[in-house]
DNA sequence: CTCGAATGTCTAGCGGTGCTAGAGTTCGAG
DNA sequence: CTCGAACTCTAGCACCGCTAGACATTCGAG
């Protein structure tokens, strides 16, 4: 009976235009403006259709949010895959980071700001999530020293979203990011 | 012509009864809750009369983060007012932030979530938030070592940020904040 | 081939949002 | 006592997320 199955094919198929739409009117004129209605037009369905994938709104965010959180692993994972050690390797993750939050605005948006409803800490957290954490830890725990490299992981990471989240929100400038990175990354690397 | 005077303490009056009022709704059922309907209920007035004050939604939100602003930079004076040195004034500005975000949840998102429409890096900064900036610099200036001082504050600011933003968003445990913060503070004062 | 059931999608609408035009009232000045 | 300005209100706009129930389509059994 393969009928059902090319229903599910392109159940499947819509799922993903969906979040693709979602994340391009997000891309275009942010998130305020990803409204049902919107979305329904653009995919030429009627907004039902869109709760017979979804539960909701923030659902829709949390599917685009995984993505993102896909994406920034390999970001990261690329930024040191040539292998550099100690404030390089640091220097390189600092720097991608933030990079991928200026080239992806309303994809940080939906990982970090606005609540997709995604666990983060407790056994149900998605695979990606996990993924990029362990980018980040696999990069910092041989400069960690002593410290839990866990804990290292964590308290850089809300570094770099504490820069990128003031600097988009205008308040911090754009124009001192490099040189605050640069502090950063020294006092993570024992200057 | 006395009438007048009258006439313009009572708006004044009525102005931060606005303000107290959306922060109180914002405090008890978080700002989600804080429509227009609801505050001017609360105030016992029309709708209409919060325009007659306020540009919009968005300008209370700002007037709110405005008395969070002076209310941080108390917390903060008086955290240091013992006159620690060293990594013990840093310490305690971080436990003094982080115990303000924790204690003012709703305050602080008007402060450093929402968009408040305030100016933070242009000549028309209101004075409170100088001064809460100013607070931080005033404690941190003689850690800073060699680094350029107001970067040192951005930077060190954006790290107490990260950690308040991800933790109070569910994406860090609120278990292992003062562990983080120890880190954090070693980090930043050459261990 | 027919027909009832299941599946899928739509229209229409609920209760809510921020915000505002214009009517109505109040009140001080002359 | 009247008039005009200042003020506040009612009512409503266009939009939001979300859903009940009508309608159409497709499927499987007889």
């Amino acid at each position: 009976m393969p009928v059902r199955e090319r229903k599910e094919r392109e159940r499947a198929r819509r799922h993903q235009l969906i979040v693709a739409t979602a994340r391009g009117i997000a891309e275009e004129r942010g998130w305020d403006a990803v409204t049902t209605r919107r979305l329904a037009e653009r995919i030429e369905y009627s907004q039902p259709v869109l709760y017979s994938h979804f539960r909701g709104k923030r659902e829709i965010v949390g599917a685009v949010a995984l993505e993102g959180f896909a994406e920034l692993t390999a970001a990261i994972r690329s930024a040191v895959a040539g292998g550099p050690r100690g404030r390089a390797a640091v220097a390189a993750l600092a720097e991608a980071y933030v990079a991928f939050a200026e080239r992806n605005p309303a994809l940080y948006d939906a990982m970090f700001l606005l609540d997709a409803g995604l666990p983060f800490t407790d056994p149900a957290t998605p695979a990606p999530l996990r993924e990029a954490f362990g980018a980040l830890l696999d990069t910092l725990a041989d400069v960690a020293g002593d410290a839990d490299p866990g804990l290292f992981v964590e308290v850089f990471w809300s570094a770099l979203h504490g820069l990128v989240a003031l600097t988009r929100s205008g308040r911090l400038t754009e124009e001192g990011t490099a040189r605050r990175l640069d502090l950063l990354v020294d006092r993570f690397t024992g200057r």
